[in-house]
DNA sequence: TTAGGTGCAAATTGTTTGCAGAGAT
DNA sequence: ATCTCTGCAAACAATTTGCACCTAA
């Protein structure tokens, strides 16, 4: 089903909307700086996007072979360039845990922002928000004379219920 | 000059005893392990240590020179498989900041920890601690049913005050 | 004496780039 | 027609490993 951006009518954060301005950067970027729309660059937005609703962080290696399952003999220069692309237009966020890959999700629309918890057992990653953690360290910074640009922060933990556990490690698998 | 940790008749958190833990860790770990004793690893802990008590963080390569500088020969590999020894022993942490580079600073002891602000300009690292955040932390894990086994919190912030900041930048550069 | 350590060089891993042909506007 | 994009392969950068020789215990 193709995204069918319907801003006012549908919840602030719903996927559908969120998607559909994620395409309009896209487009607006390409626009802007005088690029072209391919073939290519449309399918892999349109995977990356896919991915992005169920929260995957897809690894270039990942995306790469879910892009090729669509459009075959697109190389790994490509998507690689793509995704950077992406990430200037303001389309995806890069991340970088512990697994020495990097990894993409769909970019946090104007000033939401998400922190991460990985699970050891399973990989997979869980999102949260906390406000305070943001207040408090932006104090920490401003105690410093200083004023932050970015900041990561990554929680991992374990799962106090295995069984739950080996499900999402299904999950995540499929994508490996 | 050597340390000479004197348990109970210095500060907790002084260098010096500090120092002496990490070196009874150090100690403790070879003996248990069966591994032996050598020059170099005197060496490097030494060195490592040294550049500890300025918090500079030192990249693998950083302080190989240091090393080579008391130690004519030393190759990488032994400085490189050293300090995974350091890290398996409780001596070191490693830290991966967004240079690329991997980094090392002494261990904290038992329940210490402290996070990350690193200048955008000079790359200098700062290190703070904020007992109200690792509690959200917590938190956070636990309403989703799991246990923190580690984390790391990155803040990349600008110094409002560049004079200042240059001082950090000609200080970090020595060592790059 | 012997198991573990060192230093070199080569292998790996993940990322980045040069270039000739293909494609979009 | 022109300027960008693609796919391949090669270059890079940082880390990791195999191996013959060395050394601590």
């Amino acid at each position: 089903m193709p995204d069918m951006g319907v801003p006012g009518y549908l919840p602030m954060g719903c996927a559908m909307t969120k998607n559909q301005s994620l395409r309009e950067r896209y487009a607006a970027h390409i626009r802007d700086n005088g690029m072209k729309q391919t073939r290519q660059r449309e399918v892999i937005l349109d995977t990356f996007l896919a991915t992005g609703r169920e929260r995957e962080h897809v690894s270039l290696d990942e995306l790469l072979s879910q892009v090729q399952e669509r459009m075959a003999g697109v190389g790994y220069a490509t998507v690689y360039r793509t995704m950077k692309l992406f990430v200037d237009a303001g389309v995806a966020h890069e991340r970088r845990f512990r697994d020495g890959q990097t990894r993409y999700e769909p970019a946090d629309l104007d000033d939401e922002h998400h922190d991460h918890i990985i699970c050891v057992d399973c990989g997979f990653i869980h999102e949260f928000e906390d406000a305070e953690i943001e207040r408090r360290q932006d104090a920490a910074a401003e105690s410093l004379g200083m004023r932050i640009v970015s900041h990561r922060l990554e929680i991992y933990a374990s799962c106090l219920s295995p069984e739950k556990c080996e499900h999402w490690e299904q999950r995540h698998k499929r994508n490996g």
